[in-house]
DNA sequence: CTCCGAACGCAAACCGGTTTGTAAGCAAGG
DNA sequence: CCTTGCTTACAAACCGGTTTGCGTTCGGAG
């Protein structure tokens, strides 16, 4: 406060009327007019992209400072800036695994002073192209797809328009993006290392789709690594469920009437795990005694059920933080190859294996 | 394709050079000169601004079309209009109430071409003031806030930006904003009125805490609906949680324990109504038989425990549309005093009560 | 002492729209 | 025939930054 009652103070009181007190928030040559210099002085010393003597430099962050001054979005943007803003497309937001993946994703591009624009597929309105195209027209420096339902033919506008993109989940065919995901077939040894360090020697699996790469990745997972314990795998314990609680049970039913009947059950899913402890209980055989069952995924009810899950955890808010990062990367050095990063699962010890 | 072989040929022809072929996307200028019109009646046009002769609002319609015009966002805006993005604040992305939300404010405001900003306060990283004022800088239209975690002090730098605020919950002391949230005295109501005509006499409640509105409103719902049955709100069998599962257990140990032990409980939320569940598995009790448990939310895991809870399901993404929906009506017409909406929830009818 | 290059700062043009003030064309009224 | 009034379209200024090209100033070398 002292301070202030030096020098500058004839100019503070003259620019403080129609800087400070009139119009809305100041303007680079509000600033320029006060530090008494040029436009182009003070963005020099903002942007850094020309030299500016130190003294002058200090005097008009100072003014900067004292002001408050911000630039103003949107004429940055017109000038051929990017915006500081990254989309996130996810498939299903009411699928906790995206939201988590969203609250990593923020955490990693908000160090940068980034914003998130979410696009949830899965709401239907409005349309996913709408939404791409809104992601160009704004500029958006880099997109994390997170959903099946985009195809690669959509993201070229955005990739011409100058954004990075980064797809969680399987890479793509025709574009090359960089890629973060977990590791499904480690995800699958894990569980299967886990069950038979817990002295499970015949094993069954319900297995989700196979069509679509977690699914058959998982199922390729236990297979191997049944061999690398040196078991064999059956091909009659093996049954395929749709990811739902349903087919998890009716699948439990199946495994549980053969005549070598599995004493541990990996099931690609929590979902589907839920639905082989329904088919246990309706049996009458008690979860882990008489069959142990194992999930992936962690979701909120595994440690809500009894007897509670014990499951593979896949961190979504970790994938988002990756994906955030390899964003930021890409947008320092848009070249090299793309990156493929696989991100660390863990088991979930609890009761049910 | 014939048509345009007549007379605005020529000019077509040199503007396709510059407009079409070299620089990237069209602007008012290319469209301008290629309709053999100037800028102004271009815009004049496409904002509705200003009356234009049918004749020429049709032939730069066509050549809108044609050269798939689209007004640059950044000069949109820095031209004083506002951004075509409403800001979401929510408290916890993790806890499901709130991607649903998500979803049906998505689905309301991206009717009307908006898009949709997201700040999880959960997340830590960025804080929400960084954000807020991000979102005054990119000139929001309007901000839906649901995290108890923003003080009225934080929104009104965003007030006096102009855009409109809709508050999720309880209303604010200071600033008024619309409100919508669930109507928690009618919650409660309908959840005795549900066990009442299951032909308990005897009920109990375990209850949030009583500080924070849906707390105490579920509460007092709880003994007015009793009174409204002819029934009195006993002291003793009111207990108190943290909204936690662990807290859940405990109170109803409590409960339990009673004298005139209630045969139905009612629980301010599924999460202690589990617990509920817990409790009673570990006491020898069966539910519903022995003892009823009634929750409020129907999160996920409500309908994967066993037995299944019944519950008083609050649509969150109802709430996230309604909102969406006083934010649009707000920037057609910002007069007016605040509304508050409560939105209908419906109980679910599982096993447990 | 003169000349040269580097360092520094400025004016003006530009990004792509909107908005204001005004001119031109035309029909109806005095 | 000349206003008057209305419709329609345009040129120019403006929003708030960045960027380019150029003129000054200054220190040091010739």
């Amino acid at each position: 406060m002292e301070e202030m009652d030096d020098a500058p103070e004839a100019t503070s009181r003259q620019t403080g009327l129609d800087a400070a007190g009139s119009k809305g928030p100041a303007t680079i040559s509000d600033v320029a007019a006060r530090a008494g210099v040029s436009k182009t002085t003070v963005s020099h010393v903002l942007s850094g992209r020309r030299p500016v003597s130190e003294a002058t430099r200090r005097k008009v962050m100072r003014v900067v400072e004292e002001m408050g001054f911000q630039q103003n979005f949107f004429a940055l943007g017109l000038s051929g800036r990017r915006s500081q803003t990254v989309a996130l497309v996810v498939q299903d937001l009411t699928n906790p695994f995206y939201p988590a993946l969203a609250r990593g994703l923020q955490q990693a591009v908000g160090k940068r002073d980034h914003v998130v624009l979410l696009a949830d597929v899965g709401a239907g309105t409005p349309p996913i192209e709408a939404f791409l195209n809104e992601a160009v027209q704004r500029r958006v420096d880099g997109v994390v797809v997170a959903a099946v339902d985009v195809p690669d033919r959509m993201l070229e506008p955005l990739l011409a328009s100058g954004a990075r993109v980064v797809t969680v989940g399987s890479p793509r065919h025709g574009t090359s993006t960089d890629v973060v995901s977990s590791d499904d077939g480690r995800i699958a040894a894990d569980a299967v290392a886990h069950l038979y360090s817990q002295g499970h020697r015949t094993m069954g699996v319900i297995s989700g789709p196979v069509r679509v790469a977690p699914g058959s990745a998982r199922l390729d997972g236990y297979r191997q690594a049944l061999r690398d314990h040196g078991l064999r795998p059956l091909r009659a314990a093996e049954a395929v469920g749709d990811w739902t609680r349903e087919s998890g049970a009716k699948a439990m039913n199946l495994l549980m009437d053969l005549e070598r009947r599995p004493t541990a059950v990996f099931c690609a899913n929590d979902l589907m795990a839920i639905g082989a402890l329904d088919s246990a209980r309706s049996l009458g055989l008690s979860v882990p005694s008489d069959v142990a069952v194992l999930g992936v995924d962690d979701i909120d009810a595994a440690g809500l059920v009894s007897p509670s899950l014990t499951t593979v955890r896949v961190p979504a808010q970790e994938i988002g933080r990756v994906a955030g990062e390899l964003l930021l990367a890409r947008m320092d050095d848009p070249t090299g190859t793309p990156r493929r990063v696989l991100v660390q699962h863990h088991l979930v010890h609890r009761e049910s294996a």
